[in-house]
RNA sequence: GCCGAUAUAGCUCAGCUGGCCAGAGCGUCUCACUUGUAAUGAGAGGGUCGGGGGUUCGAAUCCCUCUAUCGGCUCCA
């Protein structure tokens, strides 16, 4: 067989080698290190690489896979100690997650922070049993009737589900728990974890069944790794747009304005205000054509668009207006496709692309409400493209490159998702085939790997999604993509042809910001609030020494604003430390201090945000600099 | 909406098992200081203890309810 180590290195065997062979074959520390194995594209125990297995690839903790198990593993040995404390708890489910492990427990009374710690050191004695995960393979009826006499009425749920005649146990201690595998060799590689957080999830994720506790958790092979990632959540916490958003002065939310509604500070506005003015120039660049259209709506026009059918779960209670339902719209789009209906459209005048801010609301679950990433009024930077079938390619191509610049442009990285026609769905099969490879070829020529998303479309259409990396590695839903065939029957949206004939328009619907509210709270966690010059609210703050250097730092702020920078004059009577301290915690790019040397020589001090003294410029010079760094939309 | 937790001054937080006018730091205001790269000093002002209801001789503290927030579930731009 041919092994391949941890460390990259592979070695073939002999047929007959056992694991052990293995083990000692090349490195001493990898039997350490290996958690699992991969042998024929299959992750399987340690224990379970037989003599004669033809691939054998070992895992360690630095793979996704390798993780996965480690961290199922943690996950059975957290179970295993909840069963010890409290023997009444019933066990469900605990997989592994992106970042770490839970497990779902019922219990009559839920688990507190306490508990947390008390699980927590079992754990510990858990760990240092070091007893082995002990696969058994069993006859399904076998495995239920062994669950019943457990009184495990979850597991023994989970076992009549599963299709196969024979199914596998692990077995921790006296912990056994219905799994797929696989698993560590034993209960002692564990070396580190930590217990999260508690909290309530419904048993199979649906609301009317009964709500259990969650316990999340993450665990590392060693103590290093744990204390790296629990710094790696303080960082995260640290960059929370809702403590961020308080410190900067960006935005607010208010208990009597409502939840879920966002009041945009002076600084947040111009932030805002910054990135819509780009978005209109590119948009403007592109062939978009801006239009406004209105915040409520009358009845008729979300019966026609099928809101009121298949929608209302999310809209707000109607307000009577003249004997007629007005409600406030939850999308944009029905404006758009009246705008286009104003008139006959001949194919010459297609594509046509109309887009706006446009404001809309919807309800949300109060449980769900989330600072400025889930609210219940938001902006979309949405759009509506117009286009004939032939070129609905092209335009998707448009979009994709677009969607590209704009996010190059704010620094992120993204990943593109193909999702395909769903099982309930509206729509022709040719429609959606066509459609479909529109998408795809878009994504080809545009050279934009993609996931394939198999029947996770909309039901109206395909769509691509786009999920955006920010500086942490975390990922955020950002552009969507997306055809709509729905809309454009409802509304019977039609062009002349060349042949004089009417041709159902294709249509494409489209964000690449999200909304104003989410991208900006993405972007404020991005930046960790230290915004590149041309976002930031303040540029430039300039700092007097004493009152003797006032009116000069005022010329400094002029010939900035005079570029149309945003400066502003620091001239509380307060120490120069004092006043760069502040500036520094507001995240200012710039500080330019002027006393008495700077007003002689008619240049002033320039300190970088975090850089600290660069050195003596010129006013002409700073403002170049700031403005080329502004202009050039510098990163 | 559901499970759990939380809500005290503009902000961050003390206030134990109910008991004299509810505290601190920061910010704010006033005064002094006129300052050279991350907090000058002194003084003053500031609170319906989230809203409402209840228990009690007495409630920030206990109970109910509403609202909002936090961690999740579900959902989503």
């Amino acid at each position: 067989m041919v092994v391949t180590y941890p460390d990259g290195n592979t070695k073939e065997f002999e047929q007959g080698a056992t694991f052990m062979d293995a083990a000692i074959g090349i490195s001493e520390g990898f039997a350490r290190k290996a958690l699992a194995a991969q042998v024929d594209g299959q992750v399987v125990d340690l224990s379970s690489v037989m003599p004669g297995d033809l691939a054998v690839t070992f895992l360690t903790f630095d793979s996704d896979e390798g993780k996965s198990v480690f961290w199922h593993s943690s996950a059975h040995v957290m179970a295993a100690a909840v069963k010890r404390l409290f023997p009444q708890a019933k066990v469900t489910i605990g997989p592994a997650i992106d970042d770490g492990f839970y497990y779902d427990f019922d219990v009559e009374t839920p688990f507190t922070e306490d508990d947390l710690a008390k699980i927590e050191s079992e754990m510990k004695a858990v760990v240092k049993e070091n007893a082995p995960f002990v696969r058994e393979i069993v006859e399904k009826d076998e495995a239920v009737s062994r669950f019943k006499d457990e009184d495990e009425p979850y597991k023994v749920e989970l076992a009549e589900s599963i299709e196969d005649e024979e199914i596998s146990t692990y077995t921790l201690g006296d912990f056994v728990d219905l799994c797929r595998g696989p698993h560590l060799p034993s209960a002692g590689r564990v070396k580190s974890f930590k217990l999260l957080s508690i909290a309530g999830a419904y048993w199979r994720g649906d609301e009317n069944n009964r709500m259990l506790q969650r316990i999340y958790g993450v665990s590392f092979p060693d103590k290093k790794l744990l204390k790296a990632h629990l710094e790696w959540l303080e960082e995260v916490k640290k960059r929370d747009h809702r403590i961020l958003g308080q410190k900067l002065d960006l935005f607010s939310v208010d208990d009597e304005i409502g939840g879920g509604l966002i009041l945009w500070h002076p600084r947040g506005s111009m932030l805002r205000k910054v990135v819509e003015d780009y978005w209109r120039d590119e948009h403007e660049k592109r062939g978009y054509q801006l239009v406004f259209t209105p915040h409520i709506a009358s009845e008729r026009i979300f019966q026609t668009s099928g809101h009121l059918e298949n929608y209302s779960e999310n809209m707000y209670s109607p307000m009577d207006i003249d004997g007629t339902d007005y409600y406030v719209k939850p999308m944009n789009c029905p404006g758009h496709i009246k705008i286009f209906k104003t008139r006959m459209r001949s194919y010459r005048e297609l594509p046509i692309r109309l887009c706006e801010l446009g404001t809309v609301y919807r309800y949300e679950r109060s449980g769900v409400l989330h600072g400025m990433l889930r609210v219940r009024g938001f902006t979309q930077d949405d759009s509506h493209i117009f286009c004939t079938p032939d070129q609905a390619p092209s335009e998707v191509v448009g979009v994709l490159n677009f969607v590209k610049d704009m996010m190059s442009t704010f620094g992120y990285e993204f990943q593109a998702y193909l999702s395909t026609r769903p099982e309930k769905s509206i729509g022709d099969d040719e429609s959606w085939e066509s459609a479909t490879n529109s998408l795809k070829e878009a994504l080809e020529t545009t050279e934009t790997e993609y996931i394939l998303d198999p029947g996770e479309g909309v039901f109206y259409g395909p769509k691509i999604d786009i999920k955006l990396k920010d500086a942490l590695g975390r990922m955020w839903q950002g552009p969507t993509i997306q055809v709509d065939f729905n809309l454009a029957n409802r509304f019977d949206i039609n062009y002349i042809g060349p042949d004089g004939n009417e041709h159902k328009v294709v249509m494409i619907h489209r964000v690449v910001l999200g909304s104003m509210e989410r991208f900006i709270g993405g972007a404020i966690e991005h930046f960790a609030g230290a915004f590149p010059v041309w976002l930031s609210p303040v540029q430039a703050v300039v700092m007097p020494i004493t009152d003797a250097h006032k009116d000069y730092a005022e010329t400094v702020v002029e010939a900035l604003k005079a570029k149309g920078l945003r400066a502003e004059l620091d001239g509380r009577n307060e120490k120069i430390n004092r006043k760069i301290r502040d500036s520094e915690e507001m995240k200012i790019p710039y500080m330019l201090v002027v006393g008495q040397k700077e007003m002689d020589n008619g240049t002033v001090a320039v300190r970088r945000r975090s850089e600290g003294d660069i050195g003596a410029f010129a006013v002409n010079e700073i403002v170049e600099r700031i403005g080329k760094e502004n202009s050039e939309k510098s990163l």
